[in-house]
RNA sequence: GCGGAUGUGGCGGAAUUGGCAGACGCGCUAGACUUAGGAUCUAGUGGGCUUCCCGUGCAGGUUCAAAUCCUGUCAUCCGCACCA
């Protein structure tokens, strides 16, 4: 008897497939089938090939993909490559290896390495978003911007890591400190290309609501993009002909404003110190200035200084005194709050720290008002101590109060975000040119959109220049170009995009890689797009996929697409850790490479048992020994081919029928169910259960065997094609239908019933499923005999699943 | 502090959504076959004082019946972190 030679096998159909892959555009009849794309989130190349835990994100979308296939779709599944980035760029520094060589080397290993895997990736779709056919697009998309005024310049102070030595956008920006590196951020002054998504806020957070997100994503984005509602106040300042204009939520507290806070970095101040506290204020601001993020964010205890002016509540004329603190944020809202330490922990905090006046304007009961212990922050509760308010509900009063305010002519009703505009120019060297030409009389020009791509050209050092500036700022002749316009000599933008620019939209270019014309052809944005199931790590819940929206909806906007969300169903796997839930990395030393795996136990095993180790979307522990147990599991689906097909066919019993029956059921709901983990046990239950069946027959039906092959396919490709081969076919398993079930086959002519007394199990009874209650009741008592003492008080039963007979 | 997830044998995990807790697999134990075993096969494997009882982080509750629902609480992990 031959044994399973996972070696043997996997390398014929390998080669197979390659010549003659298996997904195709149009049915058996000729006819097109219908779409189905289903998208991984790309990889970065790095020379560090992959590990288990990248498979395992892949093997779930090519089982997902295959599955899609069997239903009779066409499956759109590429793979690319997000190849611009920091690594390549630092390997360049470190080696002097161009960025290009070493990336296309990375790209080579790791393409090798994924093929492994034996997915279905369309390889003619590939895109690598440092080809400058790829990138043009990803310029052309800036441009757009540009002209729509969605791309502008600014100088004000950005995240600065000071180690990757490059600004970094708001979402970048983890715990305060560098998301790639780890370093804590810093402030640093600097003209930066901007990318106004503030601008799309309204839709980004209103869209969520139609996609089939898992809920933590859509939670996540939702709080990133924080929108609230308020109302902007206009305070005058005593004595002085400026006004200061401050943000809230709660106007219906306006009359509890017994102070007022302005960042440090407000642009009034430096100059609403009065003389006597000039000193004290202008030492606060620089201190403020010095301090980063992470220092920032560590602070328990509220600092702040009072300027010695005084600003008016426009409500009630009162002078409040203005403070600065840095808790007030410059860039949220106006930079400036009026406080309420009533109704407000952190105003509380503050207050109590530097006794400040503290009114109470809302009150549970107006009549026993007694002094907080901590600040009433709930919204519920009756208006005082405000005028003409008072006795309102303050659940109304907060949402009329912006109308109010409004009406008086002293502030306006207000939204509010906490998204940014995102800070989008690098000073790297190796990403996509921003193209842009600076001339001195036409100002910022967008380089034609005939002389896209603009390339990146060589550089002698890829070092940034740490002062701001890209290291293409060091290429005179390519620096020195001129106007487009009016042809006076000009300098172009030397500033490069972050590695963000190519990920947001390279899942519409994979459909129509090839077009020169277009970034995507009408016909094939409608045919292929949007995305029907996109799997990838949770890691980027508010970057790429925000960025993605962003960018989707823009190329809506202009029209060259006809949807507004890119993904509409997204699947997050859980992460493949080492012990002890460490993360895989090259430092720690305990990265799995699946190469060993592969050659000792075969793709199809590891196939499986990436999906064996627990439910795909929760983190696991990887532990090699249980592959083991799937590689059990082949060689038993192996053996039991064997054992069949060796001599006279085996006539179908009924057992067989009902458990092939039953194995379709549960495999199919299952997989519909995203439980790939069970999936895998359900097979082996079921190979477990035929085993013992074939023992007695001498093997099962071929009708059996070719089910299980078709089942089998998406989790073990190649050991189904080859049992379907040995079946006596000369398709591809892979062009079947996915099998259906019969629900009366599967049904059972024995059931078996618990029966409980008070709850607890005493004995199983085995009857005809088609016996009544009544006899199922007294055949129980029969059974349970002097287990039952005395006559139950009440018995319960339900159909098919338990007896509980219930005594005193 | 706020929000979310998770908590079940020695381990990874099942449990048709309120109906036999521990499926399936790893590991372990014993046996068989072997010159050999990190191969294969067979049997066993939650705990205990074993006709019975106890067991799903902990404490209560609802129910004929709870891992599952409710109340409280603890632990671990993840996300956000002065957003006015």
């Amino acid at each position: 008897m031959a044994s399973y030679n996972h070696a043997a096998i996997e390398k014929k159909w390998h080669d197979k497939w390659e010549l003659n892959p298996i997904n195709p555009k149009t049915d058996r009849e000729g006819h097109e089938k219908e779409k189905y794309y289903c998208l991984d989130m790309f990889p970065y190349p790095s020379g560090n090939g992959l590990h288990v835990g990248h498979w395992r994100g892949y093997v779930i979308s090519d089982v997902w993909s295959r599955y899609k296939l069997l239903q009779g779709y066409h499956v759109i599944h590429p793979m690319g490559w997000d190849a611009f980035g920091l690594p390549a760029e630092n390997y360049a520094i470190k080696m002097g290896i161009h960025p290009s060589v070493s990336t296309e080397e990375n790209i080579k290993n790791i393409k090798k390495q994924i093929k492994q895997i034996a997915a279905i990736y369309d390889w003619d779709m590939e895109v690598n978003t440092t080809d400058p056919g790829f990138y043009k697009w990803t310029q052309w998309i800036f441009v757009q911007m540009f002209k729509k005024g969605l791309a502008y310049e600014k100088e004000f102070p950005i995240n600065w890591c000071p180690s990757c030595k490059t600004g970094l956008a708001n979402e970048e920006v983890v715990d305060g400190k560098c998301e790639r590196c780890g370093t804590p951020v810093t402030k640093k002054n600097l003209r930066q290309w901007m990318l106004k998504i503030t601008a799309y806020a309204d839709r980004l957070l209103e869209d969520l609501k139609t996609l089939d997100w898992p809920e933590k994503v859509i939670k996540m984005q939702t709080d990133w993009i924080g929108k609230s509602y308020g109302a902007e106040v206009n305070f005058p300042i005593d004595g002085r002909d400026e006004i200061i204009t401050v943000y809230t939520t709660r106007p219906d507290t306006l009359y509890g404003a017994t102070f007022m806070v302005l960042s440090p970095e407000h642009e009034l101040s430096a100059s609403l110190a009065t003389p006597e506290h000039k000193a004290e204020v202008d030492e606060y601001i620089l201190a403020a200035s010095m301090r980063s993020n992470v220092d920032r964010m560590q602070d328990k205890e509220k600092t702040g200084v009072f300027t010695g002016s005084y600003a008016v509540n426009p409500l009630n004329q009162e002078k409040i005194p203005i403070w600065l603190s840095d808790y007030v944020l410059a860039d949220y809202g106006t930079g400036a709050i009026m406080c309420v330490p009533a109704h407000d922990e952190r105003d509380f905090a503050f207050a109590k720290k530097f006794g400040l006046p503290i009114v109470q304007v809302i009150a549970e009961d107006p009549d026993h008002v007694e002094e907080l212990k901590e600040a009433y922050t709930a919204a519920n509760g009756v208006v005082v101590n405000s005028g003409e308010w008072n006795g309102m509900r303050s659940e109304t009063l907060k949402t009329e109060a912006p109308h109010i305010i409004e009406k008086m002519g002293i502030g306006k009703a207000t939204v509010n975000f906490k998204l940014r505009d995102w800070v989008f120019s690098r000073q790297r060297y190796w990403g996509e040119p921003i193209p842009i030409i600076h001339c001195p009389h036409c100002g910022n020009v967008p380089v034609p959109e005939d002389q896209l791509p603009l390339e990146l050209p060589d550089v002698e050092s890829y070092e940034p220049t740490g002062t701001g500036e890209s290291p293409l700022a060091a290429i005179d002749e390519w620096v020195n170009t001129t106007c487009p316009v009016c042809g006076a000599p000009a300098k172009r933008e030397t500033n490069t995009m972050p590695q963000w620019a190519g990920s947001s939209w390279y899942f519409l270019r994979y459909v129509d890689n090839h077009n020169t014309e277009e970034l995507i052809s009408k016909e094939a944005a409608a045919k292929y797009l949007p995305v029907d199931m996109y799997i990838g790590g949770v890691e980027h819940a508010v970057l790429h996929l925000l960025y993605s929206r962003f960018y989707t909806k823009f190329l809506y906007d202009i029209g060259v697409v006809d949807f507004e969300e890119p993904f509409k169903k997204l699947f997050n796997q859980g992460m493949i850790t080492g012990k002890n839930g460490v993360k895989m990395s090259k430092s720690k030393g305990n990265v799995i490479s699946p190469d060993e795996l592969v050659r000792d136990y075969g793709c199809d095993a590891l196939r499986m048992y990436e999906l064996f180790v627990g439910p795909p979307q929760l983190d696991a522990e990887w532990d090699d020994r249980g592959i083991d147990g799937v590689r059990r599991f082949l060689t038993k689906v192996w053996n039991l081919l064997l054992d069949s097909t060796d001599g006279e066919p085996v006539i179908a019993t009924q057992e067989m029928i009902r458990a092939r029956h039953q194995l379709i059921y549960t495999i199919t709901s299952r997989l519909n169910d995203f439980s790939l983990n069970t999936v895998i046990s359900g097979f082996m239950e079921y190979t477990n259960q035929l085993a013992s069946i074939a023992k007695k027959s001498g093997g099962v039906d071929i009708e059996t065997l070719e089910v299980l092959s078709v089942l089998l396919s998406p989790f073990a490709p190649h050991l189904a094609e080859e049992m379907w081969e040995k079946l006596g076919h000369d398709t591809s398993v892979f062009e079947n239908q996915w099998p259906a079930y019969n629900e009366e086959a599967m049904k059972e002519d024995e059931i078996k019933i618990p029966l409980q007394i008070n709850g607890k199990t005493k004995g199983v009874l085995t009857i005809a499923a088609s016996a009544d209650k009544d006899t199922i009741l007294s055949k129980g008592k029969e059974l349970l005999g002097k287990k039952l003492e005395k006559e139950p008080v009440k018995e319960i039963y339900v159909p098919g699943k338990i007896v509980n007979f219930v005594v005193k």
